[in-house]
DNA sequence: CTGAAAGCGCTTACAG
DNA sequence: CTGAAAGCGCTTACAG
């Protein structure tokens, strides 16, 4: 900040009025005359005059901003979830803070400022391996926090996601339509909570089917591209392969796909492949991914709206009973998946 | 904010001490006994207090915050950019705050606020199609602002950024060294700066080879996968077609790729591509994408740490000579391209 | 080393 | 409709 900058006191003596007058034809127009709100106006004008957000908010006991929990901003997945939030906070007149838990200098310690230094009016969690306790600070009250697309049900807190284990099941049906029997899952990261719940719907899917996930057929897995990679040569390692697998997202389906290319086997000539996701390279990947389609942008508004709901209440993060939003997921079906043979 | 919050006044309170000894103890203990030290931190537990930033900003003038403005958030490739600043603003204790040049509600004034209204120590732009009045107000002091990726050479601020034309060329002597003599072009959005640089540093490199680059192999585009998609129909369109092509990106290398093979041609059998930017999928493309590989994490740290140094020295953002800061880019090749028999 | 007091730039009952 | 005054929660010369 500089000096230089004029404040609501030389708005006030340009305008020969009060700084509550000033205040006022900013804040509440209709509280003030035609007369001097234009007298304001111009005065503001002619001293090019901006309000101190910082003084206001220190005022009106607020802060204006909401603060975007992130683990790994470098991960492209939650550009569009971002995008959603930013969209919908800033609609609202909500700045938006954005800080990445896996960063080093990111301790709870420093991202717990945020909820509890007013730094922001609420929060918004992409990271479930937040612990419970970080959200509630004994004897002090917490702003409202809400999960999404990841949560911690620990927690106790509202959550909007797509849902997970339903668009498992889409992919295991789909697969079971086109003849498959042999079925295999790679993982997300271990104890992530979408992982567990792919994971879980993908079996229970399979089970309604009278099928079950082999244990050689689930495929460790981190959500990136390399971990694909990965299982692609320990798919081509096995003795018995399954004719078809689904991807707990679609880098890892792109890197499962590339290598098994690199080895010279074919999807889905030789595998059929389901991503989950439906990231904007699925469409154009070669050969076009079938994946579960996610609403992304969707789901960053909505929870920005859910949000701001509850900053609007002004209930604290544990006060109002949480709610848990599912939206729909769709199986978009491209070229990685093909008919089999029955066996 | 919740107005259960502990206040400085109620640790003084509980340390017996005053207001001023307390802030001594968390700003700057050495000036403060051991033993009052002592005390005032155990009243801070006992109390739960943690420091109104709202308050300290107002006292301090400052906002602790720096402000990135991003030509639409949804697009993966600011992911890395944004990861780099956020690691590098956050290890020096800043805030950072996003917002969506694109956006409907974010119009010049709207997005001006965070310049003038303190709501921002400094600004980071990704969007070089900003005016060169945006950053300059009349009659008004402006914190600092630097560039990073696209620029805005009117604003004469400083800027970091890839070595646009540099890559470009170095794409061409690439396909050059192959064979290729017919080399073609993918455009991005016209009227943007990299598109332009892009363009320059082929055109140069064409031309230093005894090359020019025929209007007819130069193909609109705006960095998105359908905008490649559609250059490949123009390929496919082609009396007399290139053999190799850049993309002034990775996004539409794909989607020319990918349009191809839906059509029976092969790359880089039928014709070679070289992207630009070297996303995250570019390895484990199929072909796996020959391209021009941008430092971006870095890029976006050099950015944070110009604007954290520009902030340091109290400077406006015109009273410094602006600096430009390229980083060097280079070329990863992979199987997107192949050698051609001389022609 | 410590405290009393002023002040950062606003907003908002309160009174008229 | 308007103004005087208090106060949001800090920090920081100033004085001792």
């Amino acid at each position: 900040m500089n000096k230089a900058f004029p404040t609501i006191q030389d708005v006030a003596r340009a305008a020969k009025v009060s700084t509550a007058t000033v205040s006022r034809a900013l804040s509440a127009p209709e509280r003030v005359s035609e007369d001097t709100r234009r007298q304001v106006i111009e005065a503001i004008e002619r001293t090019g005059y901006a309000v101190n957000q910082t003084a206001r908010n220190l005022r009106r006991k607020q802060t204006g901003a909401v603060v975007v929990l992130v683990p790994n901003l470098g991960n492209p997945f939650f550009s569009k979830i971002l995008a959603g939030i930013e969209a919908t906070a800033s609609k609202a007149g909500l700045n938006v803070l954005i800080a990445d838990t896996r960063q080093p200098h990111a301790g709870a310690d420093r991202l717990g400022e945020y909820l509890h230094n007013n730094r922001a009016d609420g929060m918004i969690v992409l990271d479930g391996s937040l612990s419970a306790d970080f959200f509630s600070r004994p004897g002090r009250a917490t702003p409202p926090v809400v999960f999404c697309c990841e949560w911690n049900d620990n927690a106790g807190l509202p959550s909007v996601r797509c849902d997970n284990s339903g668009g498992a099941a889409l992919a295991v049906r789909h697969l079971h339509q086109l003849g498959h029997r042999r079925i295999g899952h790679i993982l997300g990261p271990r104890d992530n909570v979408l992982t567990h719940e792919r994971r879980r719907g993908t079996e229970a899917a399979l089970a309604k089917l009278g099928l079950a996930l082999r244990p050689d057929w689930v495929f460790d897995g981190d959500f990136s591209l390399a971990a694909g990679a990965q299982a692609g040569r320990a798919w081509l390692a096995l003795a018995e392969r399954p004719t078809a697998v689904t991807s707990s997202n679609d880098e890892m389906a792109c890197g499962f796909i590339a290598e098994l290319h690199r080895h010279g086997v074919s999807v889905p000539a030789d595998v059929s492949v389901v991503g989950f996701d439906d990231i904007d390279i699925a469409e154009q990947f070669i050969p076009a991914l079938t994946t579960v389609h996610q609403p992304r942008n969707d789901i960053g508004e909505t929870a920005a709206a859910a949000l701001i709901s509850r900053i609007g209440e002004g209930k604290a993060g544990l006060e109002t009973p949480a709610r848990t939003r599912v939206l729909d997921v769709e199986l978009v079906v491209r070229a990685s998946t093909r008919a089999i043979d029955q066996q």
